[in-house]
DNA sequence: GTGAGTTATGCAAACGTGTGAGAAAATCTC
DNA sequence: GAGATTTTCTCACACGTTTGCATAACTCAC
């Protein structure tokens, strides 16, 4: 066969059916059928229906699977706007992160709606692109639709959302949240042991001059990531060395311009500690392309360990979130939280140092 | 400052505030203030209140601003839900993805969400990890919530929406779906075209020995991208060897398998047309393993232009699909066909060569 | 001052479901 | 067979909006 071969083509269009209403006039628009209607055809109240539905010990078992059997039969799928407005639960949560095209994101993302499928909520999806006006709008917006709860992922505007509370009286759990002061219902990487690890592992390789290759200044991971790095090299009896810190952006470009100034040093690192995996992939490239080599020369660690990272070239030494977890994590807290557990709780999440070819004692002077 | 200084502790819990009724009994249940408290409020009836917020013109303009300021005193949201409920009109919107955490799918869905939101839509998001049990669940749920439309991407069980027309009449979108058969909404990328040209680009290398790497033996595709691989060379007068081709996963694992395959053939392909990014991540990783230099042994092209292709070393030969502009079309078309345009259609949208280093003329014999 | 026209507001009925209270029917108790 | 109890179903209201229609207030011409 190939593609030129006789396709079907299906219209999955929505052809706005012209019902004649009882009233003899054009109806443009589709009612789907309504519990009235079974009751109609079952010849009982709605109310019969409803609890039938539902299994409601009230009604006997007959006329209930009589009643599921016309329901099915009629297609119907029960209005849940109509619930949500009458039992005050609409069994949705909002998340907002501010892209979902981050691979972090997305994994975090994936593991919040799979724990609350599983649990019966539907996950209402909102980017800020990282602009406070866009977030505050979102939530203004998941806010309308009534969502029992919120999940925030790296948000860069975490103050925004104290204001919120007392408007919404909405529970809501943050996941590495990136403004300083730490929220009470959070999830949250250990960031100060992390890196504090990785450094000691490169310190134990024979690393004496480490880098920092940071992310924008002031995002509480950079500072917590930043901390661990300078504790770690404090305990070790190292100095801390000023020049050896740069900032990039938390993306390739910013790993790249960052190791340019790094190696334009008099005396440039043997190792650098990359904030995330993203600046360690820029840092990898840059590296190559002049002309220097990864592990032999200097060595990388990154940080995040998306599934690319061993992957590349060397394979990246790095920390690993365990993203999905996290997520699941936050939807977790964030149910209960909703069903009324009143327990307030920050979840501190260990990352797993992943030891892989990117990193190697320094060459001997 | 560092991690150890004083950090604030916000607490964003849930404290249901115990509200004693007007019927004296203890209410748990916090009820956010609604069109008739205003209306109690500032002394005129709901009705007024509704039209007021509407800023519709039978509302006198100074009875219409003391009532918004009013509203905006109380923190007032209108509820969504009830909204949907009597215009019928939800103003929301069902993705479904294979999953979230696939780099090609968050882009997309990256690009849905943004289009959406400028026109004042929520978008649902749900994971149906390939399952078309789950999938088929997911749908059942957009439908209970009254969404709109529905966006599928990747769906490898198309089939199972047409049945779901007739129940549901709501318009669905298909990108890049994988069932053989095509839908007339849907947003293509031209998968034979960008095939029959990046292969093509390898024979103008001075290719001859081209195998093609592609994904699990029957999805779309695959099909389509393997068609336009056979296209060129036929045209180009180079026998198929059928030894050239194998199949993967769509995954790197699925390309390094496939790598060791090819190269353990009697005569090796000079060069290996993947079927996607992650494949060709795969086939790179194993090339290198095998100690065999890329571009200079083999040529690796692959196809999605994830963002981390030019990252890769070396940097990825692919060819790009704009994500994100597929993501923003679908839903583009989307809005069209609920607002009643029967623009029944399908996009093909053209995918761009992006030449990168993975590639290079054979080594001659 | 009366009627017509305009403007601003209120009334009440929907939307589709859940649920407490009550009514009818069936069953049991003596 | 009358009352008590249990089972099964219906009535009616609520949820928070929108909106057609009625109505009240005001303006204006005569």
């Amino acid at each position: 066969m190939g593609v030129s071969g006789v396709k079907q083509i299906y219209d999955l269009g929505y052809n706005p059916c012209m019902q004649t209403s009882a009233e003899g006039d054009a109806q443009p628009v589709h009612r789907p059928t309504s519990i009235k209607d079974i009751a109609r055809i079952a010849n009982v109240s709605s109310s019969t229906v409803s609890r039938a539905l539902q299994s409601s010990p009230l009604i006997s078992r007959e006329t209930a699977e009589r009643i599921q059997g016309i329901a099915k039969q009629c297609g119907y799928r029960a209005s849940a706007i109509a619930r949500g407005l009458v039992t005050q639960k609409t069994k949705t949560i909002g998340v907002v992160v501010t892209t979902i095209a981050d691979p972090f994101v997305s994994e975090v993302v994936s593991g919040i709606e799979d724990y609350g499928n599983e649990h019966g909520y539907s996950v209402f999806l909102a980017n800020s692109n990282a602009d406070p006006e866009r977030e505050a709008k979102v939530v203004h917006s998941f806010s309308e639709r009534r969502v029992e709860g919120i999940v925030v992922t790296s948000s860069r505007v975490g103050a925004l959302y104290l204001p919120l509370l007392s408007e919404m009286r909405v529970p809501i759990v943050l996941v590495n949240n990136q403004h300083p002061g730490e929220f009470v219902n959070s999830v949250l990487i250990e960031n100060v042991k992390a890196s504090a690890e990785v450094t000691n592992h490169l310190i134990q390789l024979g690393h004496r001059r480490i880098a920092y290759l940071g992310d924008r200044f002031g995002y509480q991971s950079d500072v917590e990531r930043f901390a661990g790095y300078r504790d770690a090299l404090g305990r070790a009896g190292i100095p801390f060395l000023p020049e050896l810190v740069v900032h990039g952006d938390g993306k390739c470009e910013g790993g790249m311009a960052g190791v340019d100034t790094l190696i334009a040093l008099p005396q440039p690192p043997t190792a650098i500690f990359c904030y995330n995996d993203m600046t360690a992939f820029g840092a990898l490239r840059q590296l190559h392309l002049r002309k220097i080599k990864v592990p032999e020369d200097i060595s990388v660690v990154g940080f995040d360990d998306l599934f690319i990272a061993s992957y590349m070239q060397p394979p990246l030494t790095t920390l690993r979130q365990p993203c999905r977890l996290m997520g699941r994590l936050a939807m977790e807290s964030l149910l209960k939280l909703i069903s009324g557990e009143n327990s307030s709780q920050v979840i501190n999440v260990p990352a797993e140092l992943i030891v892989r070819e990117s990193t190697a004692p320094p060459r001997a002077r």
